[in-house]
DNA sequence: ACCTGAACACCGTTCAAGT
DNA sequence: ACCTGAACACCGTTCAAGT
């Protein structure tokens, strides 16, 4: 069997190597936690596309390659960045989750995972190139297995249910980010934006009767909601349709062995 | 207010430049439907990392510069791509769906846009980057729409509920495709793969009672489970739930109004 | 232990030139 | 109308060398 290669930077063996973050001061005032920083704070101004070794090096004010002693590769760099963001979450420790009401709970992670992901687009597409095992990516894991688990379904449900409720949130975020990042680049306000598509873009006619939330949508932007608007409350929606989701099969499980 | 770059391919004026596309034959027998064929086909064989047009044009035995006659960038023949793997998609007729039962409906839609997704990883990135108003694409959302306008739910609450099962199928079979990407890279089945996962990386201490899903996932595998069919498992449930949310929101709308 | 510079094997795309 | 070749301004990463 081929040795693979390394699946996570989570997964190194931290001593191999010195502890590549130290107390007293570099020559260049380097360490992991700067790097990563600075690669956080320029994949949020600049996007992936245009994030580079070379680009992360001028901005810390060195050459490209003092970089490599700190990571190993562009990618470990990078999943230590997906980490990073994944602070932002706001997790419930383990009691409050316990003391709360999960479908409050579910809510609430549903949202912050929603608001990291669109703040952040570039972590959409790295989310599925890493194992997510990352220190903070297992806190929140921790708390949407433990609100999940006081639903009352089973434990092999469970896992059906996580994923209908965070894949949606996955997937909704990253249209979002990706929408308002194209606004941002075209230099148009999410409206603008989707006001131009719109115009540009007609439904073949016979289609148009399939087409009339599009139409509704066109109406109520032209009416003064914005877009942001309406996609809170589709993703209000959403949630409500998945909670009462969990419920029918909770109910349809029917009453939980003591 | 700034003119924004072209939204897409498909809101190009194919007026502007010759067909692009010949009946007669080129010196090299090339056109753009030959193109985007052999960029779905390389993108498939090695993923988008490794695509570029110098390894297309080489692919196709011509110069790299050739194939900027029939495309206008690297962008705009991803997204030719991205529509063409959309024809893949299965979708009923407007008259099937008129004729059928929305559940079983919406489970086929789900299934069909899973199972692209999966065998195309490299769509899931790109579908964010694009407005998605292909051909294809387009047949697809009014097939969708269509079966959720069936359901009897508001023409404002149809978009989270399409939201809710297409964003979900969307992250699902991102996460799923990447896995067996990463699978194939490293030269492992699905199966072994997820064995060296689990061995490599331990769940702390105080977190093992909420990873309680993880630990039945190991136990199942190792009692000879594929994790192919966890997955297909925990995506019915998901879809189960799914339905049962949209029946929980039309219930409480209460009876249409005729 | 940490950082640099030169070099290798790549990119997407422009532009002038060929047929 | 279609295709090529050279060139520009980039990449990630290796490797030998400096301090």
């Amino acid at each position: 069997m081929t040795k693979a290669a390394r699946m996570s930077v989570w997964l190194e063996d931290s001593a191999v190597r010195a502890p590549r973050t130290r107390r007293s001061e570099q020559p260049s005032g380097l360490d992991r936690d700067r790097i990563t920083e600075a690669t956080v704070k320029l994949l949020d101004a600049e996007g992936l596309a245009k994030f580079s070794m070379r680009r992360l090096a001028s901005e810390l004010g060195v050459t490209a390659m003092s970089v490599y002693w700190y990571v190993d590769t562009k990618d470990d760099l990078l999943e230590l960045a997906l980490d990073r963001v994944f602070a932002e979450l706001t997790v419930p420790a383990p009691e409050a989750v316990d003391a709360g009401d999960w479908r409050e709970q579910l809510r609430g992670l549903a949202a912050t995972y929603r608001a990291v992901i669109v703040r952040h687009p570039w972590i959409s597409p790295q989310m599925g190139n890493y194992l997510n095992i990352g220190p903070n990516s297992l806190l929140f894991s921790r708390a949407v297995q433990r609100v999940v688990a006081a639903t009352g379904l089973s434990l092999t449900r469970q896992r059906g249910a996580i994923a209908s409720v965070f894949q949606f949130v996955y997937g909704y975020g990253t249209i979002e980010g990706h929408f308002r990042r194209r606004c941002a680049e075209a230099g148009l306000s999410q409206d603008d934006y989707f006001r131009e598509a719109m115009a540009a873009f007609r439904v073949p006619e016979e289609m148009a009767e399939d087409f009339r939330q599009a139409e509704e949508m066109v109406a109520a932007v032209e009416g003064g909601q914005t877009v942001e608007e309406m996609r809170d409350a589709d993703f209000q929606v959403a949630l409500d349709l998945l909670v009462a989701g969990i419920e029918a099969l909770v109910a349809a499980e029917g009453p939980a062995p003591s």
